[in-house]
DNA sequence: TTATTTATTTGCATTTTGCAATTATAAAAC
DNA sequence: GTTTTATAATTGCAAAATGCAAATAAATAA
């Protein structure tokens, strides 16, 4: 494999994601971005969300994500609940309104890969979906990139 | 395939290129956005290209692509030429900098790429790559989503 | 008890953004 | 050939997003 394709292909699949990701989401009459879109999903999928931790897995400053929450919370997709273990933290949880928002934005993603991956037949299906598990996998084992603390 | 867990792996696979082109990139004594990273790309692998076209093609909203050119030209990374066959285009090359630096941020780009991959297999390794192509190919296929104009 | 560390929020100044309007040129209509 | 319409690029302005430094509050270490 030649280097200069590698980094070409991954700037062109970066590039189609950024378009996926822009024309997404409405969802319960708001206009959601992308960020909020993480946001919400991280917060439904951590266990006991902190604001700290949740700004540390989308690698955000704390001070702009205090203010990203807190216009989450304006939208009421969002509430925090003080943790009674640590008076310090506040645990991030997803309002009735929020939980359907972030459902909705769910079924619009999938819509959207479902409709992507429909142009491949299923056997390329499965392996672009293996693919990108052993990809996330070793983003995860990596040192010099990818994950959180980043280095 | 479970349609929660492609969205789950995508967004996983989003989360993780953000960390890597956070970590990205410094060069000729200039710290490049990733914004900066992508403009320098496409400059650099379009023919003739445009101050509309480039913009077009990242999606950027021309006012404001207007004035990411004008910090790169201040930045002598960029540089603007008259279009003779139509005088009211600019044509964006880079500077003998802007190519340094440009390949600099290549070589940055795909030493992470490479580390990733070093995680794998070759056998995996192709299929990830092999994968990375049937998903842009499908992407650019797509109606709904992932190409410029968009949808 | 005091000092230090950690979680979160606010003050403020900078940067980024995009819509509306402007300028300049090209192409189309008449 | 002049007027209208369309296109490329820039600028004005006001709103939004960002991040550092500082403040507050509570936990842990000395």
């Amino acid at each position: 494999m030649k280097n200069e394709d590698l980094r070409a292909q991954f700037q062109i699949m970066t590039r189609h994601f950024g378009f996926l990701n822009k024309s997404c989401c409405s969802a319960g009459g708001f206009d959601i971005s992308l960020i909020q879109s993480h946001i919400l999903y991280e917060i439904d999928h951590q266990h006991k969300a902190s604001v700290q931790k949740v700004a540390d897995v989308l690698g955000t400053d704390i001070t702009t994500f205090s203010r990203q929450i807190q216009s989450l919370i304006k939208m009421n997709l969002v509430k925090k609940t003080p943790d009674p273990d640590d008076r310090r933290v506040y645990i991030l949880s997803l309002t009735t309104e929020g939980t359907y928002v972030a459902t909705s934005i769910d079924q619009q993603i999938n819509a959207y890969l479902n409709e992507v991956f429909s142009h491949m037949n299923e056997f390329e299906q499965e392996t672009v979906i293996r693919s990108i598990k052993l990809l996330n996998n070793a983003m995860t084992k990596s040192s010099v990139c990818c994950t959180p603390p980043l280095g």
